[in-house]
DNA sequence: TCGTGTGAATGTTTTCACAGCT
DNA sequence: AGCTGTGAAAACATTCACACGA
């Protein structure tokens, strides 16, 4: 009933754990390494060697005794299986605080994302452009997203007008939301939903914070 | 070797809905209801209705057979598990894009969370008000941090500060660091660090789009 | 009958233990 | 020695099945 716990024949676990591995082998790879072993990789991550080279194995990657793996090989293989070794369009939605920061964000060239155009309701933000990204008006959407080539759409609209937007882009043809509204949208199970709630991360954290000392005991009202 | 598993004797999966279960109710207690069954629960949010049982039983509440569960009562053992029911104080790290944009984040309020000062190395920037909250120059940081309260710190700086600012941070006396950089910050285990890394959840999706149709093979280099 | 509570079964993820290669 | 690969075991989470209460 909850979620899939696999995808493309690897764990969801797994497939966290590979943009984590992907920074660190990158920044190897410039530093001029070429190989490394499962153990250096978990120490620096603070993670199990032995899962290291489970996770590598289920990518089919296979490292040699006494040498390690081939920093090469390993960036390939997760660039191919998170889809990041070319750059794909993307829309955003919504361009005020949240929108604007996601616009300038340098990072997503390194995740193969690039955000060929935002939508935004405001006549204030729409006409103009940010980051040298246009911003169009929202009613404008249905004309102009069959142009962008964009499968995948970063929601981050205001909460109210968040469910009513998603509609539009499922309607339009889009096949992945990306949804940084904290609301829980109803859609065709056609449309990949990935929600990327604040909230959940603050929880987890206070509730340690909170645990930790002054803490609530384990269990009452 | 990776992650805590349980906080305060309840296990991770189930703090991770909390929050989820608590903006629901609160919508339902604003609209004027007192009760709720887990099937109703378990539906808006696409759960299992036992999941949700054994969620709330983790927390002390117990519902009544053919009744269901008091709103009220959920909602005050949430906030108190989470510390969301007062008012407490966090400091902002970097106020570039990220960092405006949680500034301008209203749902802070609602987690029980004030950003009462931010912190940023650029003087074009310090010494300026962002809705209504003073950015300081990084370099008083420790002068203030006793004055202000408090115990968490939001890290929104540019990544090579990253590192740097949160050793400040743990010298300081900070107890907990919320992660927005991506970085991977090495600090003594007394300061709890919650990574809000957006590469995983772009991992996610995007793995999940690329495997539904054209999709990688299951196993290969 | 409707809804809760819970022990048992299933499935997933991590950890252990050890064999093999160089 | 040092490092990988993997089956087995343990820990964890979810789902099933059913007893009980109003």
């Amino acid at each position: 009933m909850a979620m899939a716990h696999r995808i493309g024949g690897i764990p969801l676990a797994t497939v966290q754990r590979l943009p984590i591995y992907l920074k660190v082998l990158r920044e190897m790879r410039r530093a001029g390494r070429q190989i490394v072993s499962s153990a250096a990789l978990a120490h620096l991550l603070r993670l199990d060697p032995v899962q290291v080279r489970k996770d590598f194995g289920r990518l089919g990657q296979a490292g040699r005794p006494r040498i390690g793996f081939a920093i090469a090989a390993l960036i390939g293989a997760i660039e191919a299986r998170l889809d990041w070794g070319r750059v794909n369009a993307a829309v955003l939605l919504g361009a005020g605080h949240l929108g604007q920061a996601l616009l300038g964000y340098q990072g997503f060239a390194l995740h193969g994302l690039e955000i060929t155009a935002a939508f935004d309701p405001s006549p204030r933000v729409a006409g103009r452009r940010l980051h040298g990204i246009p911003i169009h008006p929202l009613e404008d959407l249905e004309a102009r997203l069959p142009a962008l080539g964009a499968r995948m759409a970063i929601l981050a609209t205001s909460p109210w007008a968040a469910q009513e937007t998603a509609e539009r882009l499922a309607l339009a043809g889009i096949e992945g939301i990306w949804n940084f509204t904290g609301e829980i949208l109803t859609l065709p199970p056609r449309v990949l939903v990935q929600d990327q709630d604040i909230a959940i991360g603050l929880a987890v954290l206070s509730s340690r914070l909170c645990t930790r000392v002054g803490g609530a005991p384990p269990l009452s009202a």
